[in-house]
DNA sequence: GTGAAAGCGCTAACAT
DNA sequence: ATGTTAGCGCTTTCAC
């Protein structure tokens, strides 16, 4: 150890962690001491004396092949909690949840894995809130991205989809639409909730009655939008529909294609807006109006909030954030 | 402990991890205290104490805002690798490597988060090859994904590129396009002169001269398509060119919107191919043919050579694969 | 087949 | 301001 190059033994440990009290000298000659030796600790001995890992646990779904979230989505995610984990001294564990495996989120925590974790593509059903509980129960810090469980005061971090959907709703009637249907995805995604309320509220506002008739169910996969879009275009040649909002870019994109090649035209024959502005919109014709997500910045403002307290050694108290979204008009929504 | 629970000590350990001879009996009686008092071991002192973290370390670029490579490529890849990984009870730690930060990788070795490591997005470039070098010269267990470096006999798994290419060019022959233009990505990816081999290599089989001039760079971006498009307008209305393989899809898409924009469809006035069979290739209209690399495979696949030493404790012997890509023909390419 | 004991490399009281 | 010492929770010789 560096004891030989310095004098010696638990300032070294003092001096590298920058805590109590060190002559300048002392601190000078460990410093170097430690670069002539290369020395580096070792986290894993480091870990298991002061008892926590220097891992933040990143829970994700196992996308079997590429589903319900765009990959968009969780490289945004990734990127933007690395950075704030990695401003914390801490680094990632990557953890897939398998589909029908028990969520063990607990256990990663017993075993040390990890200090923490944040839970991205939750579900509200009952494993998961069993799992959730159980962190709660034992006081883990964790918080969950882009999901919310009403009435239990979990951390979360979530992007105001109600908001987004409101605004296209009132963009698409602005520009002259009037039968507007709502294609939403499964219920078990807090998402789906904010977005159906968003689409109910901006009809409210403008005083159109709210027609549950008119609210389609699909999965949020380009493949139901583009089955839906069978039934769609009886609505559009019909006149009970002239646009659609979508809860997702890819079941947008799937009616999309799907009413193309029956010759219905998004932004001429009707109107159609996504959700999340993923790269697809982009590469759409006409492109894609949708609603942009702040991936990045949620991923970094969970980690932030997660870790934040944690460095600092405080006590962390409790945080539900909800960012803004903002509405990305392209030629989809044209008319 | 356990230990108050059965009689013994170390003898917990034994049973636990499956070592040495135990009496049936006491096995059981180990087994039952663990499921009552719900342990779970400490990866950490584990760790500390047999001196493996059990982490496989993934170092990926951290994409500013997603370029280079598909998002689709880091998800596939992460996937396969995770699954392969937690099948030999490895947990992934993740490594985002910051554009212009030296490339510490040997560090995670000697701070001991990382028993192997896995590096995606690697570039042929000075640092790189020195931090390479380095890991090599520690007897560190490493793997390049999609990326070789001649001459150093790593560790790696790729895709048969230069197969690909070869078969999109006959492909296009076939079709009766004759002047067929390369749009490459930067040299310091092996890819792109892999690619550009099976460019090369087709041509010559079927005696078309090879035409230094008909080769064009871009940076893997669909903006750099979009901006090449420009020029490539010319060299179609001349007839210099009558169809063009990108080495991305970004790129292809890239160059397909921007020859539409200026009355110029792909799959009529054109042929197009791109490489990936990345998500937006389904988006485009017309869909784009593009060579289908299996991501997941690949990721799988190199972890598992990676670990399947390791986990047995045995020496591992160095390898390169290269799995097979397929061409996959849709509209862009029709004639 | 199973205990006993040493020790992995570091941190954190406690002394000085 | 720095040295001493006792573990952290496991694995692993080495005896029995």
């Amino acid at each position: 150890m560096a004891r030989l190059a310095g004098v010696s033994e638990a300032t070294v440990s003092r001096v590298l962690n920058g805590v109590g009290p060190i002559k300048e000298q002392t601190r000078a000659r460990v410093m170097e001491a430690a670069k002539a030796l290369n020395y580096v600790p070792s986290a894993l001995a480091q870990g298991f004396a002061r008892k926590r890992s220097g891992n933040l646990g990143v829970i994700l779904p196992l996308l079997p092949k590429v589903n319900l979230f765009s990959t968009h989505y969780f490289s945004e995610l990734l990127s933007g909690i690395g950075m704030t984990a990695s401003r914390y001294g801490y680094d990632l564990l990557l953890l897939f949840r398998e589909p029908d495996e028990p969520r063990e989120y607990e256990r990663m925590f017993q075993a040390q894995k990890i200090d923490a974790c944040l839970i991205l593509g939750a579900q509200d059903v009952e494993p998961e809130r069993h799992a959730l509980a159980e962190l709660a129960a034992n006081g883990r810090q964790f918080c969950l991205v882009s999901q919310r469980f009403e009435g239990t005061g979990y951390n979360a971090v979530d992007a105001d989809h109600r908001e987004g959907v409101r605004a296209a709703v009132h963009h698409l009637l602005d520009r002259g639409f009037s039968r507007i249907w709502f294609l939403n995805g499964p219920s078990s995604y807090s998402n789906s909730a904010d977005r159906l309320q968003g689409y109910c509220e901006a009809l409210h506002e403008r005083g159109v009655p709210f027609d549950p008739e008119r609210v389609l169910l699909g999965n949020y996969s380009r493949t139901s939008g583009y089955r839906l879009s069978e039934e769609i275009e009886g609505l559009v040649r019909s006149g009970a529909a002239d646009a659609i909002v979508a809860g997702s870019d890819r079941m947008a994109i799937g009616v999309l294609q799907g009413l193309k090649e029956k010759g219905l035209l998004a932004g001429i024959d009707y109107g159609l807006v996504g959700c999340d502005d993923s790269e697809g919109a982009k590469l759409t014709d006409p492109m894609l109006t949708s609603i942009a997500v702040p991936f990045y910045e949620m991923g970094s403002q969970a980690a932030n909030q997660i870790l934040s307290p944690l460095a600092q050694g405080e006590t962390s108290s409790s945080f539900q954030l909800k960012l803004p979204v903002e509405l990305i008009v392209r030629g989809s929504s044209a008319r």
